[in-house]
DNA sequence: AGGATTTAAGAGTATTTTATCCTAAATATA
DNA sequence: TATATTTAGGATAAAATACTCTTAAATCCT
């Protein structure tokens, strides 16, 4: 569902988060660091990152010290923002079954019982922030960042 | 979420089902009306289907008014069967963040909203059968196959 | 100013998925 | 039995996705 892509750059937005009690306007990270702790390519994530301060979701900052921090609190940045940037909105406007167009005016035979699906995974992804992630940390003692 | 190749096979079956109202033990039927009827690629649709006849979905038959046909009645083959059979259950076992474990007992930062929506998305397809899903062909002026 | 650090950008490579093609095997029917 | 029809299976090609590398630009620090 979530691209190789998105995986790593939720779960990378989700650390920044954690290492920036307050949220953003703080130091900056290096990707290298968040790479190396997360246990992801730096390649891959520093590429991913790109779009993500294009859209205005990080700011970053080149040469020593420098890296990328939140532009926003975590809690203003939700799962869907970064979903939208890095995957796009394919997978919550299109037919599951492939159809040009998925609508109520035009569906294929699963659409009745799909969209609803559809529309609560929407929901869980565009009601859950950074904040929330970071604090299923602290709520469960065994979470893995 | 699906692949392509989950979403053709699908479409396809919905499409046997309703071809053989009772649903098997009738005529078989061509893949390559089925893919033309549908509007698929009948090289791609004969190499996926070759799955679902090893996993006994289908039966097979070669020569003139040979084909495809339905092993089991409509009623009793479920959209998650052919998803198994074709993209198998990775979607239902694995991290949506891409860890390699997911369990309650190893869970990432949002594995108990996720897990949740899962397991309704799993319920979904494993409480519809093809024999629900040409109901609604009915049931609906407007679906199209 | 000069060197070190760090992201940006784009090109390049690898892997996976999707799609096609070709030949063989099975089989109905004329 | 000969022929046309139809799937099976292996091989190949194309496209999409994932990942890496190289060079450039910005910026800090001495
Ligand atoms: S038309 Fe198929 S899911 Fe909406
Ligand atoms: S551990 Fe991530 S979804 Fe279960």
């Amino acid at each position: 569902m979530l691209s190789a892509a998105c995986k790593d750059s939720i779960r990378a937005m989700i650390y920044i988060a954690k290492l920036q009690k307050e949220g953003y306007r703080e130091k900056f990270v290096s990707i290298h660091k968040i790479a190396k702790d997360l246990g992801l390519s730096f390649y891959f994530l520093s590429k991913n990152f790109q779009k993500l301060v294009k859209a205005g979701l990080l700011e970053s900052h080149r040469g020593p010290q420098g890296g990328v921090r939140l532009l926003k609190r975590p809690s203003e940045i939700r799962l869907i923002d970064i979903v939208e940037v890095i995957d796009g909105m394919e997978f919550f406007n299109n037919c599951i079954l492939g159809f040009e167009e998925c609508s109520d005016q035009n569906p294929c035979t699963i659409h009745n019982l799909w969209a609803e699906k559809r529309e609560e995974i929407y929901s869980m992804f565009s009601s859950t922030t950074l904040e929330d992630a970071i604090k299923n940390i602290d709520k469960f003692s065994n979470v893995k960042v």
